[in-house]
RNA sequence: AGGGGCGUAGCUCAAUUGGCAGAGCGCUGGUCUCCAAAACCAGAGGUUGCGAGUUCGAUUCCCGCCGCCCCUGCCA
């Protein structure tokens, strides 16, 4: 069994991100193999400012590390680094029918959102395609907003595989069940793009900050609270064990104490949940070297797969011998 | 490719004949509040797409370029 994940850095890591998905990826690293990405090739569709992307990428490299992803377990590497992937993804795009691609809603809806489509973001399914084909992946954990590129590559690998032979392994989705909702600080989902996000490495003086400005409701201190219809006990939930829990779920049906007591000890138990990762970072931000060390030896165990698959395609349409 | 329209603060848009670049929303700080929200007060934010030209002076006028939208064509 391999599982592989992409990231893409396009912006530091919030709660959701932690919660909804790095968590899980980290969690899987212990399977029989593990190819975790950094997909800079992916947020070149966005961030188009090359001291943003670079500083990006190690960023999302540093806090993978210090969020437990471990090298000796998973193969972390950026995708640029492996160029193989543009290979294949020529290969893949040659069989792809427009109509596919025209489908997918996640173009659909930066088009629908009046952001300019170009062709990048267009073929950007079969890069993803080819992402995941390179590594011979059984499995690929993703949220069900990714299931339909999942599919796509599903689509796109049956076929060269008719076309050619079989060649390329069919990925399952593993879809993340989202266990626990993470509320942004407005109450909504949390989102890069609703801007309510609260960050997993904020400086603690600005997250204090933001978590006092969580929106709430207007009822007075003395009412009686159901606690787990409020988004505050929501995210507390998310980083208190279970007696804090209890004890703070006792406190909401009491009454007789207010909100800003719940923002404290969020701030408590998110300082807390968070303190060693915390650590970990500044260790290694204080050693970039050892990071990019990191990187490169993924890189290169990562290239030595995508080389044989990349091989194998090559041979299986006739552009080797 | 040709014709037309547009490009100004994070967003939506103003700016008289060519005369100190503005408003709303958002953002930041303050008052208030258990914390917020609302309300009120204050503040930050700009190479006016890029480049050249005319002018004492260009967001405004001329020329070139870039980008986006619409129409009409052309090619495969």
């Amino acid at each position: 069994m391999r599982v592989l994940s992409g990231i893409q850095p396009t912006a530091r890591f919030h709660w959701g991100n932690y919660f909804g998905a790095i968590r899980q990826y980290i969690d899987l690293q212990t399977e029989d193999e593990a190819y975790y990405f950094i997909a800079d090739l992916h947020a070149l569709t966005t961030v188009r400012d090359a001291d943003k992307l670079r500083q990006n990428t190690f960023d999302a490299a540093v806090d993978l590390l210090a969020l437990g992803l471990n090298p000796e377990h998973a193969v972390m590497f950026v995708q640029s680094h492996v160029p193989e992937v543009t290979q294949l993804c020529w290969l893949l795009m040659t069989g792809t029918p427009m109509g596919l691609l025209e489908r997918c809603t996640a173009f659909k809806d930066k088009k629908a959102h009046g952001l300019t489509a170009d062709a990048g973001l267009f073929t950007y399914p079969v890069l993803m395609a080819a992402d995941i084909l390179l590594y011979d992946a059984d499995v690929v954990p993703v949220g069900k907003d990714q299931v339909q590129h999942i599919e796509v590559c599903r689509d796109l690998a049956g076929s060269f595989n008719h076309e050619f032979g079989e060649t390329f392994v069919l990925p399952k989705a593993k879809i993340l069940e989202s266990t626990a909702k993470v509320p942004g600080t407005d109450g909504e989902k949390m989102s890069k793009s609703y801007n309510n996000t609260l960050e997993v490495f904020e400086p603690l003086g600005q997250l204090k900050k933001k978590i006092m400005r969580i929106t709430t409701d207007s009822r007075p201190m003395e009412d009686a609270k159901e606690p787990e219809s409020d988004h505050l006990f929501q995210l507390y939930s998310l980083m208190a064990d279970d007696s804090q829990r209890e004890e703070m779920a006792a406190m909401y049906r009491r009454g007789g104490f207010g909100y800003g007591e719940v923002k404290k000890a969020l701030l408590g138990v998110a300082t807390d949940y968070f303190a060693e990762a915390r650590e970990r970072r500044e260790a290694l931000v204080a050693k970039p070297e050892q990071v990019q060390d990191i990187l490169a030896d993924g890189a290169s165990r990562a290239r030595k797969k995508a080389g044989e698959v990349l091989a194998r395609a090559e041979t299986a349409c006739g552009l080797r011998g």
